[in-house]
DNA sequence: CATTTATGTCAACATAGCTGACATAATTCG
DNA sequence: CGAATTATGTCAGCTATGTTGACATAAATG
Protein backbone atom coordinates (compact mmCIF):
# COMPACT_ATOMS: atom_id res chain seq x y z
CA UNK A 1 0.00 0.00 0.00
CA UNK A 2 2.54 2.42 -0.56
CA UNK A 3 5.77 3.28 -2.68
CA UNK A 4 8.12 0.42 -3.18
CA UNK A 5 10.26 1.30 -5.89
CA UNK A 6 13.89 2.84 -5.94
CA UNK A 7 13.77 6.42 -8.00
CA UNK A 8 15.22 6.10 -11.03
CA UNK A 9 17.92 7.44 -12.05
CA UNK A 10 19.99 8.44 -15.04
CA UNK A 11 20.79 5.91 -17.59
CA UNK A 12 24.23 4.27 -17.17
CA UNK A 13 24.63 2.44 -20.57
CA UNK A 14 25.04 3.78 -23.98
CA UNK A 15 22.57 2.12 -26.15
CA UNK A 16 24.73 -0.85 -26.03
CA UNK A 17 21.75 -3.22 -25.76
CA UNK A 18 19.46 -4.12 -28.42
CA UNK A 19 16.84 -2.17 -26.68
CA UNK A 20 16.65 0.83 -25.14
CA UNK A 21 16.92 0.49 -21.22
CA UNK A 22 14.04 1.52 -19.07
CA UNK A 23 16.45 4.44 -17.85
CA UNK A 24 16.64 5.87 -22.00
CA UNK A 25 12.82 5.49 -22.16
CA UNK A 26 12.51 7.39 -19.21
CA UNK A 27 14.90 10.00 -20.27
CA UNK A 28 13.19 10.08 -23.71
CA UNK A 29 9.55 10.96 -22.29
CA UNK A 30 10.91 13.45 -19.97
CA UNK A 31 12.63 15.01 -22.82
CA UNK A 32 9.48 15.38 -24.54
CA UNK A 33 7.40 16.91 -21.77
CA UNK A 34 9.91 19.45 -21.30
CA UNK A 35 11.18 20.07 -24.80
CA UNK A 36 7.92 20.62 -25.91
CA UNK A 37 7.25 22.98 -23.02
CA UNK A 38 10.10 24.97 -24.03
CA UNK A 39 9.19 24.74 -28.07
CA UNK A 40 5.36 27.01 -26.87
CA UNK A 41 6.84 29.22 -24.53
CA UNK A 42 7.48 31.69 -26.95
CA UNK A 43 4.95 32.15 -28.74
CA UNK A 44 2.68 31.50 -25.90
CA UNK A 45 3.51 34.94 -24.41
CA UNK A 46 2.88 36.66 -27.36
CA UNK A 47 -0.53 35.42 -28.11
CA UNK A 48 -1.07 36.52 -24.10
CA UNK A 49 -1.26 39.84 -25.52
CA UNK A 50 -4.23 39.54 -27.48
CA UNK A 51 -6.97 37.18 -26.96
CA UNK A 52 -5.52 33.97 -28.96
CA UNK A 53 -3.95 30.82 -27.71
CA UNK A 54 -1.73 28.14 -29.13
CA UNK A 55 -4.64 26.82 -31.33
CA UNK A 56 -4.50 29.88 -33.13
CA UNK A 57 -0.66 29.99 -34.03
CA UNK A 58 -1.32 26.47 -35.28
CA UNK A 59 -4.21 27.43 -37.55
CA UNK A 60 -1.84 30.84 -38.64
CA UNK A 61 1.23 28.09 -39.07
CA UNK A 62 -0.33 25.94 -41.76
CA UNK A 63 -2.17 28.16 -43.34
CA UNK A 64 1.05 30.41 -44.19
CA UNK A 65 2.42 26.99 -44.64
CA UNK A 66 0.04 26.20 -47.78
CA UNK A 67 -1.73 28.83 -48.86
CA UNK A 68 -5.38 28.25 -50.35
CA UNK A 69 -5.75 25.12 -48.42
CA UNK A 70 -9.72 24.69 -47.98
CA UNK A 71 -10.76 24.07 -44.43
CA UNK A 72 -11.42 20.20 -44.79
CA UNK A 73 -7.64 19.94 -45.49
CA UNK A 74 -6.86 22.36 -42.24
CA UNK A 75 -8.88 20.01 -39.94
CA UNK A 76 -7.71 17.17 -41.70
CA UNK A 77 -3.95 18.20 -40.33
CA UNK A 78 -5.06 19.87 -37.29
CA UNK A 79 -6.95 16.75 -36.49
CA UNK A 80 -9.90 18.99 -34.29
CA UNK A 81 -13.47 18.85 -34.88
CA UNK A 82 -14.94 21.92 -37.24
CA UNK A 83 -16.50 23.58 -34.03
CA UNK A 84 -12.88 23.59 -32.06
CA UNK A 85 -11.09 25.11 -35.40
CA UNK A 86 -14.41 27.54 -36.18
CA UNK A 87 -13.94 29.38 -32.40
CA UNK A 88 -10.06 29.83 -34.04
CA UNK A 89 -10.46 30.50 -37.41
CA UNK A 90 -13.42 33.34 -37.45
CA UNK A 91 -11.50 35.56 -34.60
CA UNK A 92 -8.72 35.41 -37.03
CA UNK A 93 -10.64 36.16 -40.05
CA UNK A 94 -12.76 39.04 -38.31
CA UNK A 95 -9.37 40.28 -37.49
CA UNK A 96 -7.89 40.94 -40.70
CA UNK A 97 -5.46 37.82 -40.37
CA UNK A 98 -6.95 35.18 -42.23
CA UNK A 99 -8.97 35.50 -45.67
CA UNK A 100 -11.50 33.19 -47.29
CA UNK A 101 -11.58 33.36 -50.65
CA UNK A 102 -14.36 30.92 -52.84
CA UNK A 103 -12.41 27.94 -54.35
CA UNK A 104 -12.33 28.31 -57.82
CA UNK A 105 -12.86 25.08 -59.07
CA UNK A 106 -15.59 23.63 -56.20
CA UNK A 107 -17.79 27.36 -54.87
CA UNK A 108 -18.56 25.78 -51.67
CA UNK A 109 -14.84 25.39 -50.41
CA UNK A 110 -13.68 28.41 -48.35
CA UNK A 111 -9.70 28.48 -49.34
CA UNK A 112 -7.49 29.92 -46.76
CA UNK A 113 -4.73 32.32 -47.03
CA UNK A 114 -2.88 34.91 -44.89
CA UNK A 115 -3.10 38.55 -45.08
CA UNK A 116 -0.38 40.65 -44.87
CA UNK A 117 -0.80 40.98 -41.07
CA UNK A 118 -1.36 37.64 -40.73
CA UNK A 119 1.76 37.29 -42.16
CA UNK A 120 3.53 39.43 -39.83
CA UNK A 121 1.83 38.27 -36.91
CA UNK A 122 3.00 34.62 -38.07
CA UNK A 123 6.41 35.52 -38.31
CA UNK A 124 6.48 37.78 -35.17
CA UNK A 125 5.11 34.41 -33.23
CA UNK A 126 7.39 31.65 -34.79
CA UNK A 127 10.48 34.08 -34.91
CA UNK A 128 11.47 33.23 -31.17
CA UNK A 129 10.29 29.32 -31.60
CA UNK A 130 12.84 29.81 -34.86
CA UNK A 131 15.86 31.21 -33.05
CA UNK A 132 15.20 28.39 -30.33
CA UNK A 133 15.52 25.87 -33.02
CA UNK A 134 18.11 27.75 -34.83
CA UNK A 135 20.54 27.70 -31.54
CA UNK A 136 19.14 24.30 -30.57
CA UNK A 137 20.40 22.96 -34.25
CA UNK A 138 23.62 24.70 -34.36
CA UNK A 139 25.08 23.62 -31.22
CA UNK A 140 23.57 19.90 -31.47
CA UNK A 141 25.30 19.79 -35.27
CA UNK A 142 23.50 17.93 -38.23
CA UNK A 143 23.74 14.63 -37.13
CA UNK A 144 22.34 15.00 -34.06
CA UNK A 145 19.34 17.02 -36.47
CA UNK A 146 19.00 14.39 -38.71
CA UNK A 147 18.82 12.06 -34.92
CA UNK A 148 16.03 14.22 -33.74
CA UNK A 149 13.94 14.01 -36.63
CA UNK A 150 14.24 10.39 -37.06
CA UNK A 151 13.34 9.90 -34.01
CA UNK A 152 9.85 11.90 -34.34
CA UNK A 153 8.92 10.64 -37.37
CA UNK A 154 9.21 6.73 -36.06
CA UNK A 155 7.44 8.26 -33.03
CA UNK A 156 4.34 8.44 -35.29
CA UNK A 157 2.11 5.86 -36.77
CA UNK A 158 2.86 4.50 -40.39
CA UNK A 159 -0.48 6.25 -41.29
CA UNK A 160 0.01 9.35 -39.46
CA UNK A 161 3.49 9.97 -40.78
CA UNK A 162 2.82 9.48 -44.07
CA UNK A 163 0.34 12.26 -43.48
CA UNK A 164 3.04 14.58 -41.52
CA UNK A 165 5.22 14.62 -43.71
CA UNK A 166 2.65 14.88 -47.37
CA UNK A 167 2.22 18.34 -44.84
CA UNK A 168 5.71 18.88 -44.76
CA UNK A 169 7.03 18.37 -47.89
CA UNK A 170 4.28 20.99 -49.18
CA UNK A 171 2.20 18.86 -51.68
CA UNK A 172 -1.28 19.61 -51.89
CA UNK A 173 -2.84 16.05 -50.55
CA UNK A 174 -5.63 14.54 -52.90
CA UNK B 1 -4.07 41.85 -48.76
CA UNK B 2 -3.79 38.25 -49.97
CA UNK B 3 -1.65 35.72 -49.96
CA UNK B 4 1.49 36.15 -51.68
CA UNK B 5 4.18 33.75 -50.88
CA UNK B 6 4.39 30.31 -52.52
CA UNK B 7 3.99 27.35 -50.49
CA UNK B 8 7.44 26.12 -48.67
CA UNK B 9 8.37 22.41 -49.51
CA UNK B 10 10.54 20.25 -48.43
CA UNK B 11 14.22 21.44 -47.59
CA UNK B 12 16.40 20.33 -50.27
CA UNK B 13 19.95 21.22 -48.50
CA UNK B 14 21.23 19.01 -45.61
CA UNK B 15 22.41 21.23 -43.46
CA UNK B 16 25.46 22.25 -45.73
CA UNK B 17 24.71 25.99 -44.20
CA UNK B 18 26.54 27.20 -41.67
CA UNK B 19 22.63 27.85 -40.08
CA UNK B 20 19.79 26.06 -40.45
CA UNK B 21 17.52 26.98 -43.52
CA UNK B 22 14.28 28.49 -42.74
CA UNK B 23 12.86 24.84 -44.14
CA UNK B 24 14.50 22.88 -42.05
CA UNK B 25 13.06 25.16 -38.91
CA UNK B 26 9.85 24.96 -40.37
CA UNK B 27 10.38 20.93 -40.56
CA UNK B 28 11.34 20.74 -37.29
CA UNK B 29 8.52 22.92 -35.64
CA UNK B 30 6.14 20.65 -37.20
CA UNK B 31 7.69 17.86 -36.58
CA UNK B 32 6.93 18.57 -32.73
CA UNK B 33 4.23 18.63 -33.28
CA UNK B 34 3.22 16.05 -34.90
CA UNK B 35 5.50 14.30 -32.79
CA UNK B 36 4.13 15.34 -29.93
CA UNK B 37 0.72 14.34 -30.66
CA UNK B 38 1.53 10.75 -31.45
CA UNK B 39 3.60 10.59 -28.31
CA UNK B 40 0.74 11.26 -25.99
CA UNK B 41 -1.95 9.83 -27.64
CA UNK B 42 -1.76 6.47 -26.50
CA UNK B 43 -2.31 7.09 -22.75
CA UNK B 44 -4.62 9.80 -23.70
CA UNK B 45 -6.79 7.21 -25.08
CA UNK B 46 -6.52 5.06 -21.63
CA UNK B 47 -6.68 8.31 -19.55
CA UNK B 48 -10.34 9.10 -20.98
CA UNK B 49 -11.74 5.39 -19.73
CA UNK B 50 -11.45 7.12 -16.89
CA UNK B 51 -12.28 10.99 -15.87
CA UNK B 52 -8.48 11.52 -15.97
CA UNK B 53 -6.55 13.21 -18.34
CA UNK B 54 -2.55 13.95 -19.36
CA UNK B 55 -2.21 15.99 -16.42
CA UNK B 56 -3.04 13.08 -14.28
CA UNK B 57 -0.51 11.25 -15.71
CA UNK B 58 2.33 13.85 -15.87
CA UNK B 59 1.77 13.98 -11.91
CA UNK B 60 1.74 9.92 -11.58
CA UNK B 61 4.63 9.62 -13.69
CA UNK B 62 6.86 12.16 -11.37
CA UNK B 63 5.71 11.04 -8.69
CA UNK B 64 6.68 7.22 -9.70
CA UNK B 65 10.05 8.96 -10.81
CA UNK B 66 10.70 10.22 -7.41
CA UNK B 67 8.90 9.21 -4.40
CA UNK B 68 8.73 11.02 -1.49
CA UNK B 69 8.79 14.69 -3.33
CA UNK B 70 6.82 17.61 -1.65
CA UNK B 71 3.94 19.35 -3.40
CA UNK B 72 6.30 22.55 -3.76
CA UNK B 73 9.23 19.91 -5.73
CA UNK B 74 6.30 18.72 -8.27
CA UNK B 75 4.60 22.01 -8.64
CA UNK B 76 8.33 23.24 -9.85
CA UNK B 77 8.63 20.15 -12.02
CA UNK B 78 5.12 20.64 -13.57
CA UNK B 79 5.19 24.60 -13.71
CA UNK B 80 1.68 24.91 -12.97
CA UNK B 81 0.04 26.84 -9.79
CA UNK B 82 -1.17 24.87 -7.00
CA UNK B 83 -4.84 25.40 -7.57
CA UNK B 84 -4.57 23.39 -11.04
CA UNK B 85 -2.28 20.54 -9.71
CA UNK B 86 -4.90 20.29 -6.56
CA UNK B 87 -7.72 19.26 -9.15
CA UNK B 88 -5.53 16.59 -10.23
CA UNK B 89 -4.28 15.41 -7.35
CA UNK B 90 -6.81 15.29 -4.90
CA UNK B 91 -8.68 12.95 -6.87
CA UNK B 92 -5.80 10.73 -7.11
CA UNK B 93 -5.66 10.57 -3.87
CA UNK B 94 -9.28 10.20 -3.40
CA UNK B 95 -8.79 6.91 -5.70
CA UNK B 96 -6.13 5.22 -3.35
CA UNK B 97 -3.71 5.97 -6.70
CA UNK B 98 -1.51 8.39 -4.36
CA UNK B 99 -0.60 8.50 -0.63
CA UNK B 100 0.48 11.79 1.20
CA UNK B 101 2.90 11.23 4.33
CA UNK B 102 3.61 13.87 6.45
CA UNK B 103 7.06 14.93 6.13
CA UNK B 104 9.64 13.71 9.02
CA UNK B 105 11.63 16.35 8.86
CA UNK B 106 9.20 19.35 8.44
CA UNK B 107 5.65 18.23 9.28
CA UNK B 108 3.95 20.79 7.04
CA UNK B 109 4.94 18.86 4.42
CA UNK B 110 2.79 16.26 2.11
CA UNK B 111 5.61 13.88 0.21
CA UNK B 112 4.05 12.35 -2.20
CA UNK B 113 3.77 8.61 -3.04
CA UNK B 114 2.28 5.77 -5.50
CA UNK B 115 0.33 3.54 -4.24
CA UNK B 116 0.74 0.10 -5.83
CA UNK B 117 -2.38 0.60 -7.75
CA UNK B 118 -1.14 4.04 -8.96
CA UNK B 119 2.37 2.66 -9.90
CA UNK B 120 -0.10 -0.30 -11.51
CA UNK B 121 -1.95 2.33 -13.50
CA UNK B 122 1.16 4.36 -14.41
CA UNK B 123 2.86 1.56 -15.81
CA UNK B 124 -0.28 0.95 -17.60
CA UNK B 125 -0.57 4.56 -19.42
CA UNK B 126 3.27 4.33 -19.89
CA UNK B 127 3.55 1.03 -21.44
CA UNK B 128 2.22 1.96 -24.98
CA UNK B 129 4.58 4.82 -24.81
CA UNK B 130 7.51 3.00 -23.65
CA UNK B 131 6.68 1.11 -26.87
CA UNK B 132 6.32 3.70 -28.94
CA UNK B 133 9.35 5.22 -27.80
CA UNK B 134 11.16 1.70 -28.12
CA UNK B 135 10.32 1.38 -31.60
CA UNK B 136 11.42 4.49 -33.17
CA UNK B 137 14.48 4.59 -30.76
CA UNK B 138 15.72 0.76 -32.01
CA UNK B 139 14.42 1.58 -35.78
CA UNK B 140 16.30 4.57 -35.96
CA UNK B 141 19.71 3.56 -33.88
CA UNK B 142 21.40 5.31 -31.02
CA UNK B 143 22.99 7.90 -33.00
CA UNK B 144 19.39 9.47 -33.80
CA UNK B 145 18.82 8.75 -30.09
CA UNK B 146 21.57 10.57 -29.09
CA UNK B 147 20.80 13.15 -31.79
CA UNK B 148 17.54 13.42 -30.32
CA UNK B 149 18.27 14.05 -26.94
CA UNK B 150 20.62 16.78 -27.77
CA UNK B 151 18.39 18.83 -29.49
CA UNK B 152 15.88 18.54 -26.93
CA UNK B 153 17.47 19.33 -24.05
CA UNK B 154 19.30 22.48 -26.27
CA UNK B 155 15.86 23.32 -27.15
CA UNK B 156 15.37 24.47 -23.05
CA UNK B 157 16.61 27.96 -21.78
CA UNK B 158 19.83 27.15 -19.59
CA UNK B 159 18.32 27.57 -16.09
CA UNK B 160 15.40 25.26 -17.75
CA UNK B 161 17.74 22.26 -18.84
CA UNK B 162 19.70 22.57 -15.31
CA UNK B 163 16.27 21.79 -14.10
CA UNK B 164 15.17 19.25 -16.74
CA UNK B 165 18.54 17.30 -16.14
CA UNK B 166 18.42 17.66 -12.21
CA UNK B 167 14.95 16.03 -12.62
CA UNK B 168 16.14 13.55 -14.95
CA UNK B 169 18.59 12.95 -13.12
CA UNK B 170 16.87 11.69 -10.29
CA UNK B 171 18.17 13.81 -7.85
CA UNK B 172 16.57 15.15 -4.86
CA UNK B 173 16.54 19.05 -5.31
CA UNK B 174 17.96 21.26 -2.57
C1' DC C 1 -34.72 16.53 -58.75
C1' DA C 2 -32.76 14.13 -54.85
C1' DT C 3 -28.70 13.40 -52.52
C1' DT C 4 -24.30 14.30 -50.97
C1' DT C 5 -20.61 17.47 -49.75
C1' DA C 6 -18.32 21.67 -47.73
C1' DT C 7 -18.98 24.78 -44.56
C1' DG C 8 -21.03 27.42 -40.74
C1' DT C 9 -23.44 27.93 -36.41
C1' DC C 10 -25.93 27.25 -31.91
C1' DA C 11 -25.96 25.02 -27.50
C1' DA C 12 -24.11 22.38 -23.88
C1' DC C 13 -20.39 20.18 -21.70
C1' DA C 14 -15.43 18.77 -19.92
C1' DT C 15 -10.52 19.47 -19.01
C1' DA C 16 -6.95 22.07 -17.53
C1' DG C 17 -4.84 26.03 -17.11
C1' DC C 18 -5.12 30.89 -14.66
C1' DT C 19 -5.80 34.78 -10.69
C1' DG C 20 -7.27 36.29 -6.25
C1' DA C 21 -8.54 35.52 -1.66
C1' DC C 22 -8.54 33.23 2.49
C1' DA C 23 -7.57 29.31 6.06
C1' DT C 24 -4.69 26.23 8.84
C1' DA C 25 -0.85 24.20 10.77
C1' DA C 26 4.02 24.07 11.41
C1' DT C 27 8.38 26.21 11.35
C1' DT C 28 11.45 30.02 12.00
C1' DC C 29 12.99 34.30 13.63
C1' DG C 30 13.53 38.36 16.57
C1' DC D 1 7.19 33.58 23.65
C1' DG D 2 4.96 35.86 19.97
C1' DA D 3 5.16 37.43 15.16
C1' DA D 4 6.19 36.34 10.66
C1' DT D 5 6.93 33.09 7.19
C1' DT D 6 6.21 28.72 4.85
C1' DA D 7 3.71 24.54 3.01
C1' DT D 8 -0.41 23.24 1.82
C1' DG D 9 -5.40 23.30 0.90
C1' DT D 10 -9.65 25.29 -0.76
C1' DC D 11 -13.37 28.34 -2.73
C1' DA D 12 -14.90 31.12 -6.53
C1' DG D 13 -14.66 32.70 -11.06
C1' DC D 14 -12.51 33.25 -15.61
C1' DT D 15 -10.32 31.55 -20.15
C1' DA D 16 -8.92 28.49 -23.90
C1' DT D 17 -9.58 24.48 -26.29
C1' DG D 18 -11.31 20.45 -26.99
C1' DT D 19 -15.83 17.46 -27.37
C1' DT D 20 -20.94 15.87 -29.17
C1' DG D 21 -25.32 16.69 -31.27
C1' DA D 22 -28.38 19.17 -34.13
C1' DC D 23 -29.55 21.98 -37.73
C1' DA D 24 -28.92 25.35 -41.93
C1' DT D 25 -27.30 26.71 -46.50
C1' DA D 26 -25.25 26.61 -50.82
C1' DA D 27 -23.04 24.09 -54.34
C1' DA D 28 -21.91 19.89 -56.68
C1' DT D 29 -23.19 15.35 -58.23
C1' DG D 30 -25.81 11.36 -59.64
Amino acid sequence: MTAFKAPLTRAQDDGSLDDPSEMVLREGAELMFFGYRSFTQDPDKILAERDYGRAHHRALHFIGRQPGLSVAELLDILGVTKQSLARVLKPLVDAGLVEQRIGENDRRQRLLFLTEDGFEFEERLSAPQRARLTRAFREAGPEAVEGFRAVLELMMDAEQRKQALTVIAGAKSK
